[in-house]
RNA sequence: GCGAGAGUAGUGUAGUGGUUAUCACUGGAGCUUCCCAAGCUCUAAACCCGGGUUCGAAUCCCGGCUCUCGCACCA
């Protein structure tokens, strides 16, 4: 069993992700998080938010549903709303619209294109056949209404921030830069969705698009300069500070800001060293709207998959909305007017979750499997267990978890089995504390407090636990055991 | 979407025309005075869906759905 494979093993056995729908067959591109995977990605979520704070970002949550004119701005109707033809003989695909620009047709569904194209006997450009196939290239989703104008599912939540740019530069009261960033789901239409929460048809996203002045240097400081492994598109990888990678002018310092960002929110949720790296996009990989993006990538199991993409989209946004809606979208600073420019870190949130579990996963001597998740990111911080549910074990153990449990609320309490099919069983799911109470707990009240990746145990006073300060995204028993 | 393979308790599996559908782990209740999935008792839980062939289908055939692997796609 590859360790891709075991992840999706025990997330379905013990509770991180389930296919959605199952009792119907399920639902390709579809999944539902179980109940530790919600606290897992909330636990995900809370470090995007929280290092997006740290730098002043403000927050927008726009609709999902988004009016068609929004998306011929932006260019994905163009670019993403197609008819495809493939030949059968040779496999090449084209636009099905490009072959039939002499007959004069547009074809309104992927059937009238085949029909069109057998109909005028339409040659292959290649190999000169003319037998096609014909399917719908529609990365976005179409929302069907009873009137109005056409609607569809965003394929990215970046769109709601660029069109309600104005707004949200008065609520900022004119200043730039201008980090915004939104919490959402996107939506593509994925031809073959595959490998569980890597790539699905409906996802979260962490978008942050910060807006700012080209010809000015907006970020000067880098939130924490880390070093790390760059894959630049034209030199050889490289490990360095991305202060350094500025001085080369591998990156402009505005970007470098950026990515830095990404990497401490990784870190933050357990990724870092030899598990990430930033690569840089091939320009044939770019997309339409970006002049420059390196994608933060993790390791998983061997592959490397991206989980943030840090794109520079340029003034291509904002200008096209300028353009198509007639709205003044610029920005006067003194004597000039522009456009202002955007780098766009998005954050694949479950894509994260994954990695996180892939390289969490380990194996014990005894082959039993835990989850090394950071401790802070761990779905439960702590688990309590009375070593005997009787002779008064059990109600202190509860004593104690009721109190502690208004504090921190990520916690679990387990009487049910042998102690040690309680500590397997926390293992399993990453939590990294157990703390339990035995005979001499009702003697001197202490506890024992094990950490679960080296299984070690230390004794401690019960007041230590009820002490503990509650601290937002960190987890406190961590506390106790350093 | 194409080609190939596959779908049996929560998980992993046995079963190739007639079985009370196998086994293990997990889950639950309890016993054993118990700090690393020990043992014992009891218990819950499955043939992906729909058609067809047949006296009889988990098993054969067709369609759908899902999964895996290649190809393509991944803005």
């Amino acid at each position: 069993m590859s360790k891709v494979e075991e992840v999706i093993e025990l997330a379905k056995r013990r509770g991180f992700f389930w296919q959605a729908f199952s009792i119907y067959g399920g639902q390709s591109g579809f999944l539902n998080y179980a109940p530790l995977g919600v606290l897992l990605k909330d636990s995900v979520i809370e470090a995007w938010k929280r290092n997006l704070l740290r730098h002043g970002a403000i927050f927008l949550d726009s609709p999902n549903v988004t009016p068609e004119d929004v998306f011929r701005a932006s260019g994905h109707l163009e670019r993403f709303s197609d008819i495809a033809a493939r030949c059968r003989k040779c496999g090449t695909k084209f636009k099905a619209e490009s072959l039939l620009t002499e007959t004069g047709s547009i074809p309104k569904t992927s059937d009238e294109a085949k029909e069109l194209l057998l109909a005028n006997r339409v040659k292959c450009p290649v190999c000169g056949s003319v037998q096609w196939e014909s399917y719908d290239f529609n990365v976005m989703f179409r929302i069907q209404t009873s009137d109005g104008p056409n609607l569809y599912l965003r394929p990215e939540t970046a769109q709601g921030i660029f069109t309600d740019f104005r707004l949200l530069l008065n609520f900022n009261r004119g200043k730039l830069p201008m980090i915004t960033a939104q919490l959402g789901k996107g939506f593509r239409n994925e031809i073959s969705p595959r490998q569980g929460l890597i790539r699905m048809r409906e996802f979260n996203m962490g978008e942050v698009e910060a807006f700012l002045d080209r010809e000015a240097l907006n970020f000067p400081n880098l939130p924490s300069d880390s070093v790390v492994k760059l894959v630049p598109n034209t030199l050889a990888e490289t490990r360095l500070k991305l202060s350094e990678a500025v001085a080369n002018s591998m990156i402009t310092q505005d970007h470098a800001f950026f990515l830095d960002l990404a990497v401490d929110v990784l870190k933050d949720v357990g990724l870092s060293g030899d598990s990430i790296r930033l690569r840089q996009h091939r320009k044939e990989e770019l997309s339409h709207y970006a002049r420059d993006c390196w994608d933060a990538e993790a390791d998983i199991d061997g592959e490397w998959v991206e989980v943030i993409g840090i794109a520079d989209r340029g003034n291509y946004d904002l200008s096209r909305h300028q353009q198509f809606s007639g709205e003044n979208l610029e920005v006067t600073e003194g004597e000039r007017s522009f456009v202002p420019s955007v780098i766009e870190p998005a954050f694949g949130i479950d894509r994260i979750c994954f990695a996180l579990l892939v390289n969490a996963i380990r194996k014990r001597e005894n082959g039993y499997k835990y989850l090394s998740l950071h401790p802070d990111i761990a779905p439960y911080h702590c688990a309590f267990l009375p070593l005997q549910n009787r002779d008064g074990l059990d109600k202190l153990a509860e004593d104690v978890f009721f109190q502690i449990r208004k504090r921190d609320p990520r916690v679990t309490f387990d009487q049910s089995g042998s102690i040690g099919k309680r500590y397997a069983r926390q293992d399993e799911i990453g939590t990294p504390y157990c703390i339990t109470f035995d005979y001499q707990s009702l003697e001197d009240r202490t506890v024992t407090i094990r950490e679960r990746d080296t299984t070690s145990q230390k004794r401690i006073n019960i007041d230590r636990i009820l002490d503990l300060p509650a601290e937002e995204g960190r987890n406190p028993f961590t506390r106790l055991y350093s």
